[in-house]
DNA sequence: TTGTAAGCGTTATCAT
DNA sequence: ATGATAACGCTTACAA
């Protein structure tokens, strides 16, 4: 029974059909049938309705592969991003997602930490198979190195520090988010406002810290190494240098988390060690994810516009691919603003 | 200046090296350079380094469609998901990324909201251009549609209601979870234990309804369909249903919500109107997604090991994918685990 | 309006 | 160990 032909048992895997196949059902050639199906030439009606049923009936699929040979459009972009975690990236994939649906486009995805290697392996994998790429390269390094890249497929980096002049680039205003946030705390009369930095290597991090500090600059306080913990953009570390602000005496009144994931574990911290938010100390994040207004206290948060932020890169990208882009931007800025909430009233 | 020669500004697009570039550059055949960079074949040392060097300096990359047309394998799966929103998928494409990577495969990405169109749309697009699927439908019909649709790609669902004996299906305990969950809220002594469903056609949704209910019913507590709000698992969703518990008289001394976005809304509305958790109202959610134990206070939660999900999908269909799978188990059953947190101490 | 055939870039088969 | 060359499935001149 196990030795019968390998066809017996299920009519499954009836070879994908061709378009040659489709062609002698609908006793036609090759041609009229790509012709009809791409309404790419002239066909009878009653030809393209035959070459339709036929096309159903074998429920013909194009071969992508065959198909981008020959056209050299893929109808693919490639998505490569630092990582997965958390709702930072759902939302970012899902404006990416959402307009290249629109567009037509399929997407690759893939993540890649920032070793060199992996990038670059996950570039290269992608190669030939996409019309253009979205990347997200926060970390310094590599985005000198795909600068440099440039071998006529599109890029668009996001929130990537590219020098290189006629880059694609699409980031937010991290600077001036911290700088509001920190100084609305500064007005309300925080003296002693720590920040839970990004990681060192990267950019958005580094200038929200440099936001941070500038805005202490400006309103007459002093900067307080002390008052400066270090993160890494995930809930639990945010909770470890929650704990640690309590241990300084005497403690900051005010956090500013570079990121809500962050601000959400210090929160969970301050609450285990029974502290008041924002009565002892007040919390604010980054980011403005959809949880944010959900946490206890609601958190007060600078607002990216994240799902708008993969939508207007993939924007950005479609019209780079569609023809040259002379006249569009190449460098687009979103702005940030300022979402006030019960943790920093 | 404008019309100068087009390459004229920019030595840009230096059009894509292909094997033949590389043989010529190596003065060998292409057929030795397939061989050398595949090692696919017997090459000399010395002329493996050279076409190395010269694919190197050309920037070689092998076009992936060529290749596919040849050897019908596109070293990509894949992934179609009903929606792109909230940690809970961002952390299942993270056991699906994780699995892929590691076996070598690149993921083509598609969400579909649950109009039959769509799905099928985004399967023909799909269809030709990967080795296989990950498909979540939870939406009953969907999955009775694609359980027919077998030709040759294996499908892996995952919490689909397919009937079909020989699908793969991957699933977790939805029922056994639920009833876990409203078992503990009982024994705990409450009387009144309002739900927040899901989505009337998901069929997670109605499995956790059912472990609701039988948890009830087992307790020999009445099924009261006031208890019952519905819900579509978005944070908006569970707000909602939090302000409507509470109006009712007398209300609900517990609240268990199908997922953790409901929870946390519920968590939020209740803190709006100053109801104290668990004090007054337990509440309880199901997911356990990492952002569960930072709210306030902790939720307690049904703990689904979602990037595992992902992952073990991605696992049983790269099993299909490399041969026949027949010793292989076609449908696996994650179980959940309670994770008791403040909430609903 | 339709058909024939060349060619896209790769791998695989067969000589050499 | 290497080289010719025939596929793979499709689109697109060009011919009829």
């Amino acid at each position: 029974m196990s030795t019968r032909s390998p066809r017996s048992r299920h009519p499954e895997a009836p070879r994908q059909a061709t378009i040659r196949d489709v062609a002698r059902a609908a006793r036609v050639s090759v041609a009229t049938v790509s012709r009809a199906l791409n309404d790419s030439g002239p066909v009878r009606d009653d030809t393209r309705r035959r070459v339709r049923d036929a096309a159903d009936n074998l429920r013909f699929t194009p071969h992508g592969g065959a198909r981008s040979l020959i056209t050299s459009r893929t109808n693919t972009l490639g998505v490569l991003l630092p990582d997965l975690y958390g709702e930072f990236f759902s939302e970012i994939i899902r404006g990416i997602d959402r307009s290249a649906q629109r567009a037509g486009y399929q997407l690759l995805l893939s993540s890649a930490r920032n070793a060199h290697d992996e990038v670059h392996g996950a570039f290269r994998a992608m190669y030939g198979r996409v019309d253009g790429l979205v990347l997200m390269a926060p970390d310094v390094e590599l985005a000198e190195l795909f600068a440099q890249h440039r071998d006529g497929t599109p890029i668009v980096f996001i929130n990537s520090p590219v020098t290189s002049e006629d880059a694609r680039v699409i980031t937010i205003d991290n600077h001036g988010g911290a700088y509001q946030m920190v100084k609305h705390l500064v007005r309300k009369g925080h003296q002693r406002i720590a920040i839970i930095r990004g990681a060192e290597s990267n950019h958005d991090a580094a200038e929200r810290l440099r936001g941070y500090r500038d805005a202490l600059d400006d309103g007459g306080l002093p900067r307080d190494p002390r008052l400066e913990f270090h993160g890494d953009f995930t809930e639990t570390a945010g909770y470890r240098a929650g704990r640690a602000a309590l241990k300084l005496q005497p403690h900051p009144t005010a956090i500013f988390a570079a990121n809500d994931a962050m601000a959400i574990g210090a929160l969970s911290a301050l609450r285990e060690e029974g502290v008041a938010v924002p009565g002892a100390i007040a919390v604010a994040g980054f980011d403005d994810i959809p949880i944010a207004r959900y946490v206890s206290p609601p958190l007060s948060s600078v607002h990216v516009p994240i799902a708008q932020l993969g939508e207007r890169a993939m924007d950005l990208l479609l019209g780079a691919i569609v023809g040259p882009d002379h006249g569009a931007a190449r460098r687009v800025v979103l702005p940030t603003t300022l979402v006030i909430r019960k943790s920093s009233p």
